[in-house]
DNA sequence: CATGGCTTATAACATAGGTGAGCACTGACC
DNA sequence: GGTCAGTGCTCACCTATGTTATAAGCCATG
């Protein structure tokens, strides 16, 4: 579980010994849990450490005077919530549990010696950051212009490649612990037409959805529909270990 | 001119004299100018430069197989392009000039230079990243959740915001170079529907949009409208100073 | 094994916004 | 000073998706 992160940056780099050394310290130092459908920090407070999930899902939202919610991004194990927050003084949206989630607590002042002092790993962190930045354009794209369909097939394509990418999606099956709401305030669909769309999606073969199990038999398919490219997760340098992975 | 990215970087951080030196020194050296419409990067190449804008609009966009586009963003003087994307091996959208358009190429070395010896300045780099991908959830907030008159006033108050910050709007008046195709590719409503809803918004007195020139009488009424909300800019440092602009 | 709270599924109806086509204005260019 | 391209504007019609409401399934809990 410790390896997560480094089975992520390693998509982009090759990292040393001392490196991988330092960052499985991290995941053993300060670890918190959280409740399923419980907040990880809010908007408004002041980001005090950095959080990096050994376990289980979240989200990044965003709530609206009136109660709409958007989600902004799907967090899974080894992602960052806030990879350099406390650069800000503030945090502008939340983060919140779907599952019960595990995260290390990474002090501020221990990035900050990262990026001193080890170039490699800095760089590592710089992309991941850069990525946060490409998903969320590809996301703002998503929901600017493509259909319900399109949108939700998009959406699931991207948690796929993701999860592979962490070894948690094998043979095209992959858990996925959102509910039709979920789904909804990340598409920006309504849950009724969510469910719908899922319909739909079910009849044409593209996915077979039964709890938290999604199978993806035609992946091809699926991309096809939901436009995918995967070009903005940039994970070029390891492309292959990537497909070793499947 | 060359006072711009002072101008914005300050915002977030007090800069050294010799800072400050370096800064004017780049906005000198290796210019190039792009004609209005014109790409300045495309989709797939590899970042060579860092781009500052100087002078005019641009966009940062990018294409669905079948021709939707949708803008990601929009830069103004004091914005950098693409901020330490040589991290990437390939761009993964397009940039493009709305206007006439000059910017500052600074090579890579001279930023991988400035992280490694200007720690302020590095930290304000950190910064304009980290309000750059604030900036574009909003844009997937806006996009997912507001309805078309919201998301048209919501992104009206962030371009004056913006622009108040590098000293191009005063009295509540801005030049927006934006044609009503543009605006309907940054928001996701069709042409037609962002015209219906500018009327709208004309009859309702919450703006005047003749040519370029963009009044906003009320600008209270227009941020009530929109559901805007400043912090996510994350101007907060220097508020003071942002006031004092008016 | 009854209770209650999520979650998924439905149905009937309403509407914001999309589509396609056309016209009028403006300013740049020959 | 006529042509042309880009932009703004309108109209009539259409549909993808939203709204409201209800019911059924599922699982955790006492």
């Amino acid at each position: 579980m410790a390896d997560l992160i480094r089975l992520k940056l390693e998509h982009y780099t090759r990292l040393s010994a001392d490196d991988v050394q330092l960052l499985s310290s991290l995941s053993t130092l300060n670890i918190r849990q959280i409740q399923p459908r419980r907040d990880i920090f809010r908007e408004g407070e002041r980001p005090k450490v950095v959080n990096l999930i050994l376990d289980g899902w979240a989200v990044r939202h965003k709530m609206l005077e009136d109660g709409r919610r958007q989600i902004l991004a799907f967090l899974i194990p080894g992602d960052f919530c806030d990879t350099k927050n406390f650069v800000l003084s503030e945090m502008d949206h939340s983060v919140g549990a779907l599952t019960a989630v595990t995260v290390a607590q990474i002090p501020n002042e221990m990035i900050q010696d990262i990026e001193r002092t080890r170039p490699r790993l800095s760089q590592a962190l710089n992309w991941d950051l850069l990525v946060q930045l490409a998903i969320q354009r590809e996301w703002t794209l998503n929901v600017g212009q493509r259909s319900a369909i399109e949108r939700i097939s998009h959406l699931i394509c991207e948690l796929f490649v993701r999860m592979k990418t962490v070894g948690l999606c094998h043979n095209g099956v992959c858990n996925i612990p959102a509910t039709q709401t979920d789904l909804s305030e990340a598409t920006g669909v309504t849950p009724v037409h969510v469910n719908r769309t899922l319909q739909e999606m079910r009849a044409r073969g593209l996915i077979e959805w039964k709890g938290r199990e999604v199978r993806v038999p035609d992946m091809d398919a699926l991309q096809r529909v939901g436009m995918f490219n995967a070009g903005y997760l940039h994970l070029d340098r390891e492309g292959a270990h990537l497909d070793a992975n499947e």
